[in-house]
DNA sequence: CCTAGCATAATGTCGTACCATTTGACCCTA
DNA sequence: TAGGGTCAAATGGTACGACATTATGCTAGG
């Protein structure tokens, strides 16, 4: 006699709404750049009230699913991936967590140190100059006293990239932005770090054209390492 | 809980409400398991619409930062962190975002080969315990035909729990997740495999207790890049 | 014929009022 | 004391209207 009943409804319209348009972008029936219908359509089409579309489409905006635009020929777009979002989701969830800058400073350490051959097996000719070129600037920002956390982040960030591999990268993103707030200060503190930093950055380049793992394991130990250092926990 | 909150003013309202609630989470002025003020009112200590709170609501919840309860005694809580809704957002942009599971496959053979090191160097005795006890129940439910990759997800989110770094075992946590999917079909093809993978988790076990990071990467490396190799690309 | 500027329509955003639903707390009775 | 019923607080949902923003197309003047 069990099982005769099923739950007639899942709580909330909005998450039902959501569900059913994440399963159409699985399934492909939507793909980023497709636009949807406007609120007042979708309203008419699900025989809901526009709050609960407006509700639907905030959560898929927050989750990064859609873009909406205001406007004539406005309306929800299913977005290209916006990693930034995603980056800033888990650094929320890291602040949560109470995961202390030293441990994400150690994370980063574990996870570019693994990256890094990775890195020298597939950076070609337009990643290396990508690399020379953020140092370039990075330098020359660094002579007019205007370099910060956030231009190392850039690289670091960069050298992700270096692997062609889409999640590696993404992580490698990520791991940079919870950090930049508490770095800030810590570079504060000692600001003739960043120069070291940068001729670390160049011998980093350097090692991976030399496609050798070792020379550039060495020098981001010591690079990150020192990094760790920096950071009283 | 008055006066907590200013007037808004610029861009779209429901932004501004998240970025003040995301603000005083992030001062510690809201901890996980407080209360916010009911809809209603916060709809008057802001000087906006009901509309706009729901939205700021709904985004945060989306986000996983705060869990909204229906009912008397009911409203927004500040939630302790829900690392799975972070790893469903993940995993939705993944998608989207064409990664293939084997590159995901192969971030995660960089990252758990890169944190055994430290896991060897600080898992307990508790640790090897839970590690040992899942071992257990995994055979168990081998033999009786019921293994399955949500077992051995179990395994390596708890290996990364070993380094006792909160960072480092979310991410490691957050990379199972996606693959869950596409490992399930595979898994199918090839039901003998699980015998195999149990069998490199106890000798996993093993190499961490004798702290040997060499032999645990050994280890590792057979293990997930044999995974990586059954995932078609 | 071309261009600047304005009118218009499409669309999201915000506000208000009202009713429905859920759920815990309290009280009352057997 | 146990059980159930009622009440109140809170969110969920609907309807309608007004406003803001933007693309497009039309018009008037050069």
């Amino acid at each position: 006699m069990n099982g005769f009943f099923t739950p007639v409804s899942t709580g909330r319209i909005s998450t039902d709404i959501v569900d059913q348009i994440k399963a159409a972008i699985r399934e492909g029936r939507l793909a980023p750049g497709d636009q949807l219908p406007p609120e007042r359509d979708l309203t008419r089409q699900l025989g809901v009230s526009r709050v609960s579309v407006r509700d639907a489409l905030r959560i898929l905006e927050a989750t990064g699913l859609v873009e909406v635009k205001v406007g004539a020929r406005g309306g929800a777009f299913v977005t290209a991936p916006a990693p930034h979002l995603v980056a800033e989701g888990i650094a929320d969830m890291l602040r949560l967590a109470d995961v202390t800058p030293s441990e994400v400073t150690e994370t980063r350490l574990v996870f570019e140190l693994a990256l890094l051959p990775l890195a020298c097996e597939r950076a070609d000719e337009a990643d290396l100059a990508a690399l020379e070129e953020i140092c370039d600037r990075a330098e020359a920002a660094f002579s007019a006293g205007a370099y910060d956390v956030a231009r190392s982040a850039e690289f670091h960030t960069r050298l992700g990239g270096c692997t062609h591999n889409t999640a590696v990268a993404l992580f490698a993103e990520v791991l940079q932005g919870p950090l930049l707030r508490s770095l800030q200060q810590a570079k504060r503190a000692d600001p003739a770090a960043g120069g070291t930093g940068l001729l670390e950055h160049r011998a980093l380049v350097d090692a991976i054209r030399a496609r050798d793992p070792e020379r550039a394991r060495a020098i981001m130990a010591e690079h990150v390492g020192r990094t760790a250092k920096r950071i009283a926990h």
